[in-house]
DNA sequence: CGTCCCCTTGAATGAAGTCAATACGCGTGG
DNA sequence: CCACGCGTATTGACTTCATTCAAGGGGACG
């Protein structure tokens, strides 16, 4: 449960004891911690800092002026924001907490020490933004092509997947912390469209949710009617020819 | 009309003109040219090269097991595919030419070097690759929360403007050589109704689309209905203060 | 001159949104 | 302890936007 990024980093490749413990402590370096619905940071602001989500849900969001809110990620323990941020002058949108978040700020001078001394890290965050962005291409084709049931399917499947692979799930559950307003809002229906939509997949006992937990009896089901691919988590181990021989 | 990338990346800093020979000879050394239609790359196979498209539309795409399509990116001459691609061992999605295009292909140690020898042009990539996010993250807002209208003049709008930066737009006009089908694929709309809401923007007279010939009068217009905010574009020059003395 | 691809149009159908009312759990304060 | 308010979930009836089906038109090319 703990640590999730580094858990998170190994479905990639294996780190040294020093990339865990250079981890570790450019995570504890800057700590803030965040109220459920308030903004880590709103658009408009000038990024100064990589974000890494240590604990609890964000999201990547931005509001049209005529009040319409589109969630375009999910920030799950161990994920990072953009790398290079502070490249771009202004934020082009907002990221805010879900739940209660605790959130480590990276510094532009952490980061570039890590990129120097630690090329098996900087190799393994490269990895991480590249699925990230595989992420968001994955989102529009999920808006784009598939269907109501499909589209809360595939939306389903990805988180499960994603909180597996950091740590935070247990047997065929996962809390779950998302109103139907806000997966209306990810998944651009209407909230009452939402709630149908969980019926028909609770009744073809597809899913089990309630109280915050979501219960997947069988992902393998869940994932056929969503059309679902993993591949795009590129989560196979693939620098593993680039494992350590320390450890 | 010449040499996009660099057209582009001066949007963002000043380059030496050490870095456009770099970026010149870089384009020079591997070739490709493909007809439209036919795949660059596929889907499954091993990324060894960073694309840059030179002449022509490339885009991305992503076909479901049941044949649906949905393209989730284009390619406009000066674009390149991802940086560091080559960490992943296989490709998630294809690239295809949409038009007769050349590319460039740029191999990882050509990569590497430029990025040592030359920071400027590290950072202008970077600030591209932010770019192709900041888009990415908008082509979800925008399946996700507009409707069909507001869909496509959203498109037209960030596709003339993208083309604009990469000096391809004469006066209000550029070449648009896209299909209604390819539109649909695009903005996740059946060609049926790409073609009633495209006659709704001509009725409007906010666009001329003719013999593969987008006119737009009136930008401002299409933005308005569109609720278009170019500021993700980030093409405003931010990294000015970086500008080089020399010249 | 026929074929193929792309664009166009009409009519019928269907998926999802809107509107509105109700229910439920939870915390607060009387 | 209970009443109240608030946010969230649920349900039904109706509307609207977009898809599907089907047919026809025009231009390029062999």
């Amino acid at each position: 449960m703990k640590r999730p990024l580094i858990r998170k980093l190994e479905k990639f490749t294996r780190l040294s004891r020093a990339d865990k413990e250079m981890l570790v402590r450019i995570a504890a370096q800057r700590i803030r911690r965040f109220a459920a619905r308030e903004d880590i940071i709103h658009e408009g602001e000038k990024p100064e800092f990589i974000n890494l989500v240590s604990e609890g849900w964000a999201c990547r969001y931005k509001t049209l002026e005529d009040g319409r809110r589109q969630i375009i990620a999910f920030f799950l323990p161990g994920d990072l924001c953009d790398l290079n941020v502070f490249i771009l002058k202004e934020m082009d949108h907002s990221i805010g907490a879900v739940t209660p978040v605790v959130v480590s700020e990276i510094s532009r001078a952490a980061f570039d020490e890590m990129m120097i001394g630690h090329p098996r890290i900087t190799q393994a965050l490269w990895w991480e933004s590249l699925v990230a962005a595989a992420i968001q291409r994955e989102w529009t084709v999920n808006l784009g092509q598939r269907d109501a049931l499909e589209r809360m399917a595939h939306l389903l499947c990805e988180l499960f997947i994603r909180l597996e692979a950091a740590g935070c799930t247990s047997d065929h559950s996962c809390e779950f912390p998302l109103t139907q307003t806000e997966l209306g809002e990810t998944l651009g229906m209407s909230t009452v469209h939402v709630n149908r939509t969980l019926q028909e997949l609770r009744a073809s006992n597809l899913i089990v949710l309630k109280d915050r937990t979501l219960t997947i009896p069988n992902l393998k089901a869940l994932q056929d009617i969503a059309l679902f691919n993993p591949n795009y988590l590129h989560l196979d181990r693939e620098g593993s020819h680039l494992d350590a021989n320390e450890e």
